[in-house]
DNA sequence: GATTATTACCCACTATTACCCACAATTCTA
DNA sequence: TAGAATTGTGGGTAATAGTGGGTAATAATC
């Protein structure tokens, strides 16, 4: 365990049950919410997911909201990323509740592919997950490779 | 539940009452009213909604309408703002009592969504809400693509 | 001052949520 | 490898939240 704070990693499979509960998985937990207040942040992702923020990131994003002026473009975009985010903490098994707008909108079933995205955690239906992929990677190859110069040591 | 002091997240569905009663969010009432004095600000909002505030957030409203010069365009906006503002407290079950000129003013029915807007609440009649998102997206859809960009982490 | 209208307070019912416990499966440890 | 601890999943129950309506207190009207 212990890789540098809040830095999230790996694929892990779970299930929401008829409740709409998910488990965290337990590797995650730590950097969820490391001063153990037990709480952090869920909204809607850019894609077709649920994110997971934890609580010092989330806060980054709602400072720069703040800071923009009040216009009417603002607040509408402010509206809609706000009202399908709220403040989450974990029951005594770990799990998280989901709302059924986010279950919705994620297009989530049973089964969940839960993915650690280094500054956040992301809530997969598996299939649209690997739909979405195949998609953009054969779209985007000279992207990817590119990237990959980039970055890769 | 301590998140960070005022935030408000997250979309609730309520009914206004032949009272002319809602319900705040109980997630919402610690914060809107953290000193446990009850009381808090209710005003038109911007766009066709009512927004209901802390007092902490209302308090820098005014400061900032104070700082304004005297003209008489900001003259006629400081009034426009304040003459429907009003001190308000729910009862023991939670809810407000919202005027019949609010109520007129947002064209609220007996369905209504109350909106957490990060430092204060917004109380909309879901179709005007609806319309209005739509045709805000569509027409500024290069605002929303660059605010994301800037802001979503 | 009596009557009516309006507002605020109180109580009650139902649905939802949060909390608790249980247990199987997996991982860790000695 | 056996026992112990942790993790993932399910479900029951107590507490809370949301809604409606009645009645007393207050204000308005005549």
């Amino acid at each position: 365990m212990s890789t540098s704070p809040n830095t999230f990693t790996g694929e892990y499979s779970y299930t929401v049950d008829p409740k709409g509960r998910v488990n965290i998985p337990a590797k995650f937990r730590q950097a969820l919410t490391p001063e153990n207040n037990n709480t952090f942040a869920i909204t809607k992702g850019m894609d077709r997911c649920i994110w997971v923020y934890p609580f010092v990131e989330w806060n980054k994003v709602l400072e720069k909201l703040r800071n923009e002026p009040s216009s009417q473009v603002n607040r509408a975009f402010t509206r809609e990323y706000s009202r399908f985010a709220s403040i989450a903490s974990y029951d005594k098994q770990g799990r998280i509740l989901l709302t059924s707008e986010l279950i919705t909108f994620a297009g989530l079933d049973r089964q969940v592919t839960i993915i650690g995205m280094i500054n956040k955690i992301e809530i997969w239906n598996p299939n649209i997950l690997k739909n979405f992929d195949q998609q953009i990677e054969s779209e985007h190859t000279d992207a990817f490779d590119e990237l990959a110069e980039k970055i890769i040591l």
